[in-house]
RNA sequence: GGGGAGAUACCAAAGUGGCCAACUGGGGCAGACUGUAAAUCUGCUGGCGUAUGCCUUCGUAGGUUCGAAUCCUGCUCUCCCCA
């Protein structure tokens, strides 16, 4: 794996990049479309290639440990062989379940013991079997093992967490750097930057965690319900001390806001849940602000979903159909809301790109931000 | 023609003397959702610009009672069974 950094924004700290992975190349600043159990959900890989044109997906190393298990997913070759996407992937290690699963867990020294939520069962997941886990699975970027911490969060257990963080880290990276690939090609492994909303904790977590050589690093542990503010302060921290020449990836956010914000603090990769999940509830981001189309005033609006919108979706179907499609619940309702969402983030991505390579960003970013938060 | 059951808010359906402006579903309206236990969850849903307040509501017209959606009588309508 290699970055490669191909521009950058004068006003700001975002970067255009290049991440080559064994699977192909990936140009940043890039968002990762959630697939967390293989899929990304309502989304047909078809589409998700040729319409939205995703880079790379996630999986779940959590989820996919326990259905359908490893053996499914080492008969099958890996996961690109079992899920037939041929493009990079990267997969969480359960350290977000560590925070989403709170009450099924339990975290020790060791690792953290899951009680599935499928069937009550027991699971001891350990920086050192996530990585083999990972491995099984064989995502091109896998992640280490963390403690997501809740916001807000005591200072002294942000702290203690962060160490614990930190200590599992060195084993998953040992591991790592022990143990082979099973399908052929490389993989990677990324550590996580941790420490809550504590400036100093997360400075000196994105210092330790640069003493390791890694292919790329994240940022974890944000947008979980704190400030807006108080998250960008962290990546802004943050990224004063991560390695300029590595992609940095910010873990699970965000809104359009978010993420030209995060470009903006010299972010590279994010993933979020929330153009397919908001989509299946109703919720379209455009560029010229947010669309409940659940809404009443777009029940006789048949307007094109997204007048400037590129997916296909968008000029075909009307608002007033989408409505009544979401409204009966119909699965292709929650289709079309997911591809326009993914298709609108991921363009906007390659706008942004766009923008940096042309040293624009800046005003660039001003100039929608306004427009993208709006309500329709 | 004979016998029986029932009429409750947009729909379905509880309630059978005071704790009922009326359980609960659905529908409707709105909100939430950030490394996915989510095609999920929350709020509101008779009127009165707020309300421990007032007004109008449980087929309809009367009555009993301190007090009725609940008890009594007449009327209207619906459904079921037998002929």
């Amino acid at each position: 794996m290699s970055f490669r950094i191909a521009g950058k924004d004068k006003s700001s700290g975002a970067r255009a990049g290049v991440l080559k992975t064994s699977h192909g190349d990936i140009m940043t600043p890039v968002f990762m479309p959630v697939g967390t159990l293989g899929t990304v959900k309502g989304v047909d890989f078809t589409f998700l290639e040729h319409d939205i044109n995703a880079q790379i997906i996630l999986g779940n190393t959590y989820h996919l440990f326990l259905r359908p298990g490893l053996h499914v997913i080492e008969n099958a070759g890996g996961l690109h062989k079992f899920n037939s996407w041929n493009k990079p992937m990267l997969t969480d290690s359960g350290g977000y379940q560590v925070f989403s699963l709170a009450d099924n867990r339990k975290i020790t020294d060791e690792g953290v013991t899951f009680k599935s939520h499928i069937d009550g069962s027991s699971h001891l997941f350990t920086p050192e079997n996530v990585v083999d886990t990972q491995r099984s699975i064989g995502a091109d970027i896998m992640m280490a093992l963390d403690e997501c911490t809740p916001y807000p969060c005591e200072y002294d257990y942000a702290k203690k967490s962060m160490q614990l963080t930190h200590r599992w880290l060195e084993r998953g990276f040992n591991h790592f750097q022990k143990t082979e690939p099973l399908y052929g090609y490389n993989q990677h492994y990324f550590p996580i930057v941790q420490g809550s909303v504590y400036d100093d904790l997360r400075q000196q977590s994105a210092e330790f965690i640069s003493t390791f050589d890694a292919a790329g690093y994240a940022i974890g542990g944000l947008s979980v319900g704190e400030p807006h503010d108080m998250m960008y302060k962290s990546i802004e921290t943050v990224n004063a001390i991560l390695p300029m020449d590595k992609p940095r990836y910010l873990m699970g956010v965000g809104t359009p806001e978010n993420l030209l914000e995060g470009i903006a603090r010299g972010v590279d990769m994010f993933d979020c849940v929330m153009p397919t999940r908001n989509g299946r509830n109703g919720m379209l981001f455009t560029m010229d602000g947010i669309i409940n189309i659940k809404n009443k005033k777009w029940e006789n609006d048949f307007s094109r979903i997204d007048e400037k919108g590129t997916s296909f979706v968008d000029k075909r179907y009307s608002k007033a159909y989408l409505r009544h499609l979401i409204h009966n619940n119909e699965l292709l309702g929650a289709q079309i809301a997911s591809i326009h969402n993914l298709a609108f983030y991921l363009k906007l991505m390659q706008e942004a790109r766009q923008k940096i390579m042309d040293n624009e960003f800046s005003t660039w970013k001003n100039r929608v931000l306004e427009k993208l938060k709006k309500r329709r």
